[in-house]
DNA sequence: AGCCAGGCCCAAC
DNA sequence: GTTGGGCATGGC
């Protein structure tokens, strides 16, 4: 599958800026992962994104248009972010082009619970091995099997025991919790986030931003403390939120973002 | 050895 | 409503 004229878009800003955690880079610069029950090899060369499938069926196009929200215009909101704020223009030209990725909330309530108090690529090995003793086969592609997360039954239905070998520590009971709430539910929702056990107010944001469109969350943890610190002198969070809402309006979870690659990646 | 990582829970004010 | 200790795990 091809997509043409694509703006506002660097394959390693996606996917390497923490917001997803099952999309692994080759060699060549392109990315291989798993989006919900789909494996795909994604690059972008000149300007045309190339989205490699099992199927290479043509109308899963618009599922993979809105997993990276091509049809917003970044360059707009750049281009208000900078104007709004005149200390984030370098870090908004560091990560050009990251998109917010549109991730399954499932998923992503699942990614973030895990990642609380945990490193990146820890965090990687987590889910990728949950996945793989408890999730669904979604199929082999370029030579790898692929496999989902489990869904809330099959999560609620397992025991603290079952899941010691992902090496989830204390995070094992929250999923559990977590998961029976959700399978009890039906689905999973905004009012809810912060109700789910092991969900404080920064992966609730996480989730807002990464699974729901809530692009005004801003989600703070150790990094944006950092870059908040010397970017704008602020030491509070109450603050960088006040500030983040007062400044980024609308957008302050996109902002957040520019920040976040920021200063994990050149500040940090 | 001790600190840190996309923090949260829970008890004690 | 805010604050602080405790917390599984692994890399440095």
């Amino acid at each position: 599958m091809i997509i043409e004229e694509i703006k506002d878009f660097h394959t390693d800003h996606v996917f390497d800026c923490g917001q997803c955690f099952r999309w692994e880079r080759e060699e060549d610069g392109s990315y291989t992962g798993i989006a919900g029950h789909r494996p795909a090899n994604i690059s972008l060369r000149e300007g045309t994104l190339h989205i490699e499938t099992p199927g290479d069926d043509p109308e899963e196009e618009a599922f993979w248009r809105d997993y990276l929200d091509l049809d917003r215009d970044y360059g707009k909101i750049k281009r208000e972010l900078a104007e709004r704020d005149p200390v984030i223009g370098k870090a908004i030209s560091y990560g050009e082009g990251i998109r917010i990725l549109h991730q399954e909330p499932w998923e992503t309530l699942v990614s973030f619970i895990i990642s609380s108090n945990n490193n990146i690529p820890r965090i990687k090995k987590n889910i990728g091995d949950l996945a793989e003793r408890f999730g669904e086969t979604a199929g082999e592609f370029r030579g790898k099997m692929y496999y989902r997360l489990p869904s809330p039954a099959v999560l609620a239905s397992l025991t603290k025991e079952d899941l010691a070998p992902c090496r989830l520590g204390y995070r094992a009971g929250y999923l559990i919790k977590t998961a029976a709430m959700v399978k009890e539910a039906g689905e999973v929702t905004y009012q809810a986030l912060s109700s789910y056990v092991g969900v404080g107010p920064k992966v609730a944001d996480c989730i807002a931003l990464f699974a729901m469109r809530r692009y005004d969350s801003f989600p703070i943890d150790t990094w944006m403390e950092k870059v908040m610190g010397q970017l704008y002198a602020m030491d509070n969070k109450r603050a960088m939120l006040s500030f983040a809402r007062e400044t980024f309006g609308d957008y302050g979870g996109i902002a957040q973002q520019y920040l976040f690659y920021y200063m994990r990646y050149h500040l940090g």
